[in-house]
DNA sequence: CGTGCCAGGTGCCGT
DNA sequence: ACGGCACTTGGCACG
């Protein structure tokens, strides 16, 4: 089901908008408007955005994106289940169309004003697929639990998500010396936060185990800066680069080729 | 500028593609295309998203966007200086329509294969605006070196960003006693590595200075979850509840009536 | 260009 | 609902 209307009046939109939109029947509808807008935000913070040429996006659950020609994020939004209600105004003799977005908690609205549009058009999507995703964190940790031996000889992981005062632990065990291990794992480049959480696990660790000699920190990254390596000297801790292939060799230059 | 095909075999959505997103001419266009497309993803992880329908938006700046019927962010996505290429493909028996998308740095790959098209338009965005936000972390650093009496009577600012080993502090100073402020802001809920952070900065200031009597260390969010104060006291640490309003009365009342 | 860090972060899963 | 945290985080400012 795709319905479009091309240069149409606000009031046109404004009708196009209300019919394919509103109600339980528009539950898998997504709304597509082209034209030349501005846009108001008020909430967490407060943006105001000149006239120009978007494209906005209204979901049925009531995610509202508003895209500029540029940039890969959205210069203003709402999120789901925000309330959203299309409009006609009056703006100094022109009529404007308006998408009016509004939720409760935090306290948010948005307007965007067109003062043409371009296209308009609704389409029913059938999609009942989820993303599945391989190489997030968790995937990391398990593929460690699995084989610890990548990490270091003899280690042996006794805790998972090991609660401290200070957070979770994301690996704990202990080395072929039944020394303890703590281990940090990000999944992209490290900043020296991370090394501070690490720190602190292991203080943590150390204070509520007064008897304890020695516990050792690990933090491990598929990448790991000069300055990061000082911080963890500094603070006694050690670190390993750990990289989960998912992809084998690197075909960019067989890539590169299908571009030419 | 607005050019459209209604259910183009994947030849048409092609030549289309091809025709407004490449060379020069098309830097201000966008390709919105609507239908049947199954995503593959291959870079700094890996994904799969079977059939389904969803609008993809591709910008000339590179940035490809896969938004399902629902939720905020895109489910599959290629970030700005993306390369991307249009092709038609062969698939057992039928043809399909294809975004390949790639780049180098990192190597990441993503194929939107479509099996059908219900509508394809590409649109010229004249638009030179950008957004001015109010309420970013920096306007509340702003507003407290204006009127550090907000955080505490007596209160001088000394300096702003300044550089520590650890990191930068967002506000330093001196209370009514002479003693050092140093203060951490948050503009949203602080987690417990603004903790660490802020005990990082303390520590550092404390080792430079090895004489200081004594430092404060003071964090300052819109609100303060028990398990922060508790963590903040342990490490003998200070907060104020700030919120900054860009936004005087909360006029939800007379917003949700227009909704009526 | 790498590095560090804020974001109206968003989304997910836990209690 | 609130909290804690990962994210293909994205985007920007700075050395």
């Amino acid at each position: 089901m795709t319905h479009m209307l091309l240069s149409p009046t606000p009031a046109e939109v404004n009708e196009f908008a209300d019919a394919y939109m509103r109600g339980m029947r528009s539950k898998d509808n997504v709304l597509v408007v082209v034209g030349c807008c501005c846009v108001e935000y008020v909430g967490r913070a407060r943006s105001m955005l000149g006239w120009g040429g978007r494209v906005v996006i209204v979901k049925s659950d009531g995610s509202v994106l508003v895209h500029q020609k540029v940039g890969g994020a959205p210069v203003n939004w709402q999120p789901p289940d925000t309330l959203v209600r299309y409009r006609t105004e009056a703006g100094n003799g022109i009529s404007l169309f308006v998408i009016y977005s509004y939720r409760l908690k935090p306290p948010e609205k948005m307007y965007v004003r067109f003062k043409t549009v371009d296209m308009v058009s609704a389409h029913r999507l059938r999609d009942d697929r989820t993303l599945r995703i391989m190489g997030a964190e968790s995937d990391i940790v398990d593929r460690i639990m699995g084989d610890p031996g990548v990490i270091e000889e003899g280690l042996r992981i006794t805790d998972r998500e090991k609660q401290t005062r200070s957070g979770a632990i994301d690996l704990f065990g202990v080395d072929r010396d039944h020394i303890p291990v703590i281990i940090e794992i990000k999944r992209s480049q490290p900043t020296p936060s991370a090394v501070l959480q690490l720190k602190a696990y292991v203080l943590d660790h150390q204070h509520r185990h007064t008897g304890a000699v020695r516990v050792r920190g690990i933090l491990c990254a598929p990448s790991m800066p000069v300055m990061i390596r000082t911080l963890l000297t500094e603070n006694k801790l050690e670190w390993r680069v750990f990289k989960c292939e998912f992809e084998q060799v690197d075909d960019a230059q067989s890539t590169l080729e299908e571009f030419t």
